[in-house]
DNA sequence: TATGAATGAGGTTTCATTCAT
DNA sequence: AATGAATGAAACCTCATTCAT
């Protein structure tokens, strides 16, 4: 039997591991992160129970790996906002964007508001999430600067704020929510 | 020798009643739902775990005593506003009237975001609250209504995320977020 | 206040007893002794859970006053025999009496049957079944042997076994089970 | 290293779940169904309480499985009378068969008349038992028919009857009951 | 790496019985 | 005699995790 490269090894295990997230952030969305069992991710990724343990240490730690992937996606769409919002067309293009994200991964963000309002995931949510809003408002907040807002953090917050309002409303409502018209009008409000 | 007499009974019931909601109120807030047994609410509430039932058929059941109870209060802010919103003071009392309440009952918010995210209770959760956040916008829009605003059900419902939006994050934050600023800005963009 | 007389205390207790007692009956032959609570015997008998105990000591106790009062029934048939059987016609109408008795207290002998074949509580009937069961065996020994059967005993044993079986058999099927025509049949075989 | 092959844990799996039901047949037979805790049986069975449910779904399920295999002997019984009762000999074969069974799996037996006579397991029973009885009483009426009864068919259930008397006696009472010279009276009226 | 049997703590709920009045 | 609140043990079941292989 010729054994499998290093190489081949960490490809192979790359691949079951984003299989486990990829059922994981199912299930965590659909059922909350207290009312999903790791039975009912084994068996959504068809992976014995027993091996789960193997790619990742416990429970919370397959979350916290649930939660990094997501924000790998969040860290790329702040980047593309690194040479800051430098007009309108710039400031609405990051609003958009910020919900294309939240609908091309629904399922991602309707966990990040499980655990957002679950008390005990308080100090999980602080270490993942806490640098990268900070990071976003601040390129509001400067852009609001730029526009000679008299107290640009606060309007930032007010922003950030809201932005979290639609998104929870969005989520829950569905297609329910006119998402489109309430964007049109915070963009109105805020440019 | 004789019973109790039925005023008596009610009086205690009553009473009994109160102290398990508010132990549970207590618990659930700090320890969301899922997270809280009926064991550490029996014990909170200095009562056995076998009486809990004789107040509440259920887990369940005690969840919504909790709620039911959080929902008069805001009825009672809902029926001061019965009159419509009738000039910008208005509105900024309704606006300011809302937090008022949120900071007077912390507890019980921290709850209801907590429910509002867990997907298993989204029935329960439309059941209790969607008549009155019908009528919350319905309020708002009808006062964007009469102030001339091109598309009033948008704004108001813009306006309402965005209270969602502020609620959590002061619910999250605490006195590290600048609730005050964040109202005189909300008020300004939206007055 | 005139204080009720003793006389009429007496008549009042004995009439809450048989309140509860007949609630019991009705519980236990639907559902079973184990599946029956003091907490629906107290409601069907629309008397509190604490003042049941104070007419019985016990659930036990309780089983035992219901599979009593039943006794009392089947002492008045067998009363009826007491003159022995003295020719077919007495046999014909000691049978036909026995499932006479059957369909009029149906919920007893269902209860009857529940019992006998709950291992816990074979002492019980033991004590309350047994004088009864082996008398009725005399009277029908008593029969076969004055017809000059070789083996009355075990005649009579088979013969109670057999009204047994038919009784369970009708109390578990109802009106499917075709007792007229087994009667006849079994008279046939056994007179 | 390796895993358990497949064969192995098969293997395990039947030898345990014979374990279990042997467990539980014997105190659902010594202690009735309702009067038997999970917990009880995990000790009998050497097998932890969780695991119990590694096997069965639950407690019903526990004892379908129970009496699931009890039916698979009852199976090969009728199967020996597939051709039929062709003459006395035949029939009495039959019938002492029967008892040899209920002498052999006397547990099995007890907990079959306790669950015929517990009201919330009569869905239960009718599922797994009633082919069966149907067939034994078809094989029974097909013999009486041949034999020129004039009613077949409630000869048939009066047989049946009876059996199901006589076994309920020698359970309840043991070695005490006459088991032997009630069937050849029995046979001597029926052959 | 992989399997799934095994564990044991802890969850919700029920229930016979007692107690205060 | 009467009420129904109160108790605490025990019931069924779930679950994260570990273990044998």
């Amino acid at each position: 039997m010729s054994p499998r490269t290093l190489e081949q090894n960490l490809e192979l295990r790359k691949h079951k591991e984003e299989l486990i997230i990829s059922a994981a952030l199912k299930l965590f969305s659909e059922n909350g992160f207290l009312g999903t069992s790791m039975q009912n991710i084994s068996k959504e990724a068809g992976v014995s129970k027993g091996n789960l343990y193997n790619y990742f240490e416990s429970k919370d730690d397959l979350l916290r790996g649930v939660l990094k992937q997501g924000v790998n996606e969040f860290t790329v769409l702040l980047g593309s906002y690194s040479g800051g919002l430098n007009n309108t067309e710039d400031f609405e293009k990051a609003i958009r964007g910020n919900f294309k994200l939240l609908k091309s991964n629904n399922k991602y963000w309707k966990l990040y508001f499980n655990i957002l309002t679950q008390p005990q995931s308080q100090l999980l949510f602080q270490e993942l999430f806490a640098p990268f809003l900070a990071e976003y408002l601040r390129i509001f907040e400067s852009y609001f600067k730029v526009k000679g807002d008299a107290n640009p953090h606060v309007t930032s917050m007010l922003l950030g704020s809201t932005l979290d309002g639609i998104s929870l409303g969005y989520l829950m409502m569905g297609d329910l929510y006119p998402l489109d018209n309430v964007l049109d009008e915070l963009i109105e409000k805020f440019k």
